[in-house]
DNA sequence: GTCTAATACATTGGTTTCTTATGTATTTTA
DNA sequence: TAAAATACATAAGAAACCAATGTATTAGAC
């Protein structure tokens, strides 16, 4: 994701995206993270299917492949306990986020 | 440091506590993110000191060595570049936690 | 009509970064 | 006097991502 900040937020991301959005395809994640931040991120396809694929694996996903025309298109959304890990990470990186601040901001901390 | 989001900020943490308080050595920066933290940070010394090598062999930092009874400790500072380097990694990391925002907190953005 | 860009999936190899474990030695505190 | 804290360090391994590559379809530009 071309900023080596992202080790680790790729999951909660993705997870975020699905519970707005209620079911996307992986092209379309790719496109909205752009779109959301205004071309600052870009979420790389070598990054983003093992992420789903593993998302997957883990239940916290499931898949509805689609197809269009000739072309498949896999959909997925959160599972109940996708759902819980969503809240869980979000949690996670909101406080980290905050720890964050108390360290490279201490005159307002 | 027992948070898997962390990666990738480690050197700017370590370049905004140098720059915050002139010197420092290892140990007393592990002591102060957990103290900055409340304990929610615990930065590693497997993780901080090849950070700190790394920054003194990029020529962020320069390295003291001081003799305090017969225990050796290790002053670290900014270069001049190390300076610059910590405002460019601060703006990015700034940059990135916008970026975060907007898409975990679509409704504010 | 044809060529390029966009759409849509996927895997592989490599690098970077951190964690865990381990090691050495001194000093303070209980 | 034994344990905890101080203070440095390295090594092996795992996890996460990037870049590159691959296949195939569809839309749009010229």
């Amino acid at each position: 994701m071309q900023s080596e900040l992202l080790k680790g937020t790729l999951q909660t991301i993705v997870l975020k995206l699905l519970s707005e959005n209620g079911k996307m395809y992986g092209y379309e994640m790719t496109k909205k993270v752009k779109e959301l931040t205004k071309g600052q991120f870009e979420l790389t396809e070598g990054a983003l299917y093992p992420t789903l694929h593993k998302l997957e694996a883990q239940g916290n996903l499931t898949a509805e492949t689609v197809q269009i025309g000739k072309r498949l298109r896999k959909y997925y959304r959160l599972t109940e306990s996708g759902e819980k890990e969503t809240a869980a990470k979000i949690s996670e990186l909101e406080a980290f986020i905050l720890g964050l601040q108390q360290i490279i901001q201490p005159k307002i901390a």
